[in-house]
DNA sequence: AGCACGCCGACT
DNA sequence: GTCGGCGTGCTC
């Protein structure tokens, strides 16, 4: 008998086996119609072979489908995003599939003049009707509206046959691009970067690069050279330009129209099934050259794919952290590595990760000099506390006081960033010195004020604060050392009472929804104070902003966000892009015990290469990423009991393994969503450690009952 | 994801 | 005595 193995688009654990009827031939790719239990669902075939039998009873295959089979490239990138992400393969399969769910457009239908025909009876309304339309096709409808008329009018000059009704194709606006319609006039940088990536597309291959270059230094132009160059080489080559929003897609098509003459397709969750379907189709028959979209374009099943481009490659947004856990850009470099294509990394202030390839030299480095007065930082000043000490039991310095007082008398606005949850981290005694700390680990307890208890970070224990401390039973002793960002907004408000002040993190935008909402309060100047976890991760414009205060640069270089650094680099180099537009200098101020840090010195010079060196080195130490691997287990449930069990469970079956450590399990950052639980488990691993196998063992182990979900989440990017 | 099976409250 | 709540588990 003939099997074939099937991938359904569920969050079934693996592909199924089905009897091929006799007669049908099968591939892998085709799309089939198979039964699943009462149903009957659209699967993609994987495998096919020849077997004397199987030990299970296998239902059949009801019938192969008419739409086309998924590209071995699509189908292979499918099934490897779904070992590397360990997630269920139909679901995966689910995402290169959802072009298929809407209907076909309807084509557009119109009306328009038949000849020189003239109605029998010239009617004011059907006179008006013709002198509207005139020698134009337009719907019924707009005619109507337009000419002041019921449709009726429209309807009875089409039965006497006078107006006719065409059909436009939905197909329109799918033209192929002109590589030669407009170039762009490219400086010697820009020249010699689309010459490199030019000559990797037109040789094909697989080739990354990192295009490097701060805002202005014309990177667009560059990758849209390389992409001209493609289309030269083959005018059936597919290009496809990823973008970590959809807010940016539309200036960036309109440069493409600009340029090739012709509209590129989009893809994101914003355009409706029937275009889906469409795009979909035309990108499967090669008739679709380029596509804008977001992350979810990866998955659009491309015959020809030359060059993928992943724009602002260091954005956060490219992490996709809701149901399916992967991240864009390195999904991007593996489709490339699959289809033999080019992928360009572009960004002013690449990701570490990214750099660090760059450097051992495993992807292309293109940079692009700044074009002479591009501002590259704000005024960046460090804040040396020993110099200007905050007063005890206070947090922000003098300068730094006195900078949030003229901000706000101009009425602009500040952000504080503390990378610390909470009110204080440390709970220590008066009468004896006993540091609070959580049971069999040195880590410290943080005293969170908003919830009256003492909560470890890292491995989730919590307790009511304690009256007497446990180490000497002296009454009343215990205080609150150093600061969080709940001590900090208290601060602010006592210095300004007047000034509008919220607080950003985990504990209080428990959802993206909350964390949409505050930054549109800080958008609109609804807020004069931001203190803020993180918020940085992304370009959010917020045009009254003019100082930002870091409090403490010294947590940003250790502490326990991995990426504090980076992002607060990549805040002040976003800070002055606006900065140098508006007549508004924007500037920043770091407080810091360690104004020798060489990384604060990078910072403050705005010396990106001091900064990454510094950056790396610490990394390094650490064996962080880029340097080792990093993967989260995350279980939530509403049962916050069976969510509990199941942690220490998993806890209680950590397979052995070298050069990798387990953290946790510890309350998850949201550690409430929704009235669900939810519980994590950090792995560390040397980049060496196969992480997804030490995974997939580690789960094998351990049975997740239905009411806990478990989420992982491989090289996880946002930890607070 | 559906859709079943399976044990505890308000009704013809 | 039944109809139905959605918790748990399976679908080749």
């Amino acid at each position: 008998m003939i099997v074939a193995t099937v991938l359904i688009p569920l969050p079934v654990p693996e592909a199924f086996d089905y009897e091929a009827p006799e007669g049908v031939v099968l591939a892998r790719g085709d799309q089939v119609a198979v039964p699943l239990g009462p149903r009957t669902l659209r699967g993609i075939v994987t495998e096919v072979r020849e077997t004397t039998g199987s030990n299970r009873r296998l239902k059949a295959i009801e019938a192969r489908l008419d739409d086309p089979p998924l590209p071995p490239g699509t189908l292979d990138f499918v099934e490897w995003a779904a070992r590397w992400t360990l997630s269920p393969p139909g679901e995966m399969a689910a995402m290169a599939l959802k072009g298929l769910r809407g209907p076909r457009p309807r084509p557009e239908r119109r009306v328009r003049r038949v000849g020189e025909r003239t109605p029998a009876r010239p009617t004011p309304a059907r006179l008006a009707v013709l002198a509207v339309l005139g020698e134009r096709a337009m719907a019924a409808a707009d005619l109507a509206r337009a000419a002041a008329v019921s449709s009726g009018v429209v309807k009875g000059l089409i039965d006497e046959g006078v107006l006719e009704i065409i059909e436009i194709p939905a197909e329109a606006g799918l033209d192929a691009p002109d590589p030669d319609h407009a170039p762009a006039r490219l400086n010697a940088d820009q020249a010699a970067a689309a010459a490199v990536m030019g000559e990797a597309v037109t040789t094909g291959g697989f080739h990354p690069f990192l295009l490097d270059g701060v805002t202005g230094s014309g990177k667009t132009e560059a990758y849209l050279e390389a992409a001209a160059r493609a289309l030269r080489a083959d005018p059936g080559a597919q290009i496809l330009i990823l973008l970590p929003e959809i807010a940016l897609t539309q200036a960036l098509i309109a440069r493409l129209t600009d340029r090739f003459g012709a509209a590129p397709a989009e893809w994101h969750s914003g355009i409706a099934p029937p275009r889906r379907r469409l795009v979909w189709e035309a990108v499967v028959a090669g008739r679709c050259n380029i596509v804008v979209g977001a992350r979810s374009a990866l998955f659009l099943p491309f015959t020809n794919l030359k060059l993928i481009v992943v724009d602002e490659e260091h954005d956060g947004s490219f992490k996709q952290e809701d149901g399916l856990v992967y991240h864009g850009r390195d999904l991007a470099v593996a489709r490339a590595r699959i289809e033999g294509a080019t992928v360009v990394l572009a960004s002013a202030t690449p990701s570490l990760e990214t750099l660090a390839n760059a450097q051992a030299g495993r992807y292309g480095w293109l940079r692009l000099e700044a074009r002479h007065g591009a501002a590259v930082l704000p005024d960046i000043t460090l804040l040396d506390l020993r110099q200007t000490p905050p007063d005890p039991q206070t947090w922000l310095s003098e300068p730094l006081r006195t900078a949030i007082a003229e901000t706000l008398m101009a009425g602009e606005q500040t952000l504080l960033f503390l990378n610390r949850r909470g009110y204080a981290p440390v709970v220590l005694c008066r009468a004896c010195g006993h540091r609070m700390t959580a049971p069999d680990t040195d880590s410290w307890l943080v005293e969170h004020r908003y919830t009256g208890r003492l909560v470890c970070h890292l491995t989730g224990f919590s307790m009511p604060r304690p009256k007497h401390c446990p180490a000497c039973g002296a009454e009343d002793t215990l205080v609150a050392v150093g600061p969080g960002v709940e001590r900090v907004e208290e601060e602010v408000k006592s210095l300004f009472p007047q000034a509008r002040t919220a607080v950003f993190s985990s504990d209080t935008v428990p959802d993206a929804r909350a964390a949409r909402a505050l930054i549109q309060a800080m958008a609109d100047g609804e807020i004069d104070i931001l203190v803020a976890t993180q918020a940085a991760a992304k370009g959010h414009n917020f045009p009254r902003l003019t100082l930002v205060g870091v409090v403490d640069a010294d947590l940003g270089l250790r502490g326990g966000d991995l990426r504090a650094a980076e992002r607060t680099f990549q805040l002040l180099t976003q800070a002055t892009g606006r900065a140098g537009r508006a007549d508004r200098p924007g500037r920043a101020l770091l407080q810091t015990w360690t104004p020798e840090h060489p990384v604060l010195i990078a910072l403050a010079a705005g010396d990106r290469d001091a900064f990454v060196a510094a950056e790396m080195a610490e990394r390094e130490a650490a064996s962080l990423p880029p340097f080792g691997r990093l993967a989260a287990l995350i279980l939530s449930g509403e049962n916050g009991e069976a969510v509990e069990k199941t942690a220490q469970a998993l806890a209680a079956s950590i397979p052995n393994a070298e050069r990798l450590e387990v953290y946790g399990p510890a309350d998850a950052p949201l550690a409430l969503v929704r009235g669900r639980r939810r519980k994590r488990l950090l792995v560390r691993a040397d980049r060496d450690v196969d992480l997804q196998g030490f995974l997939r063992a580690w789960l094998a182990r351990v049975k997740v009952p239905g009411s806990v979900r478990l989420t992982v989440d491989v090289d996880p990017y946002s930890f607070l």
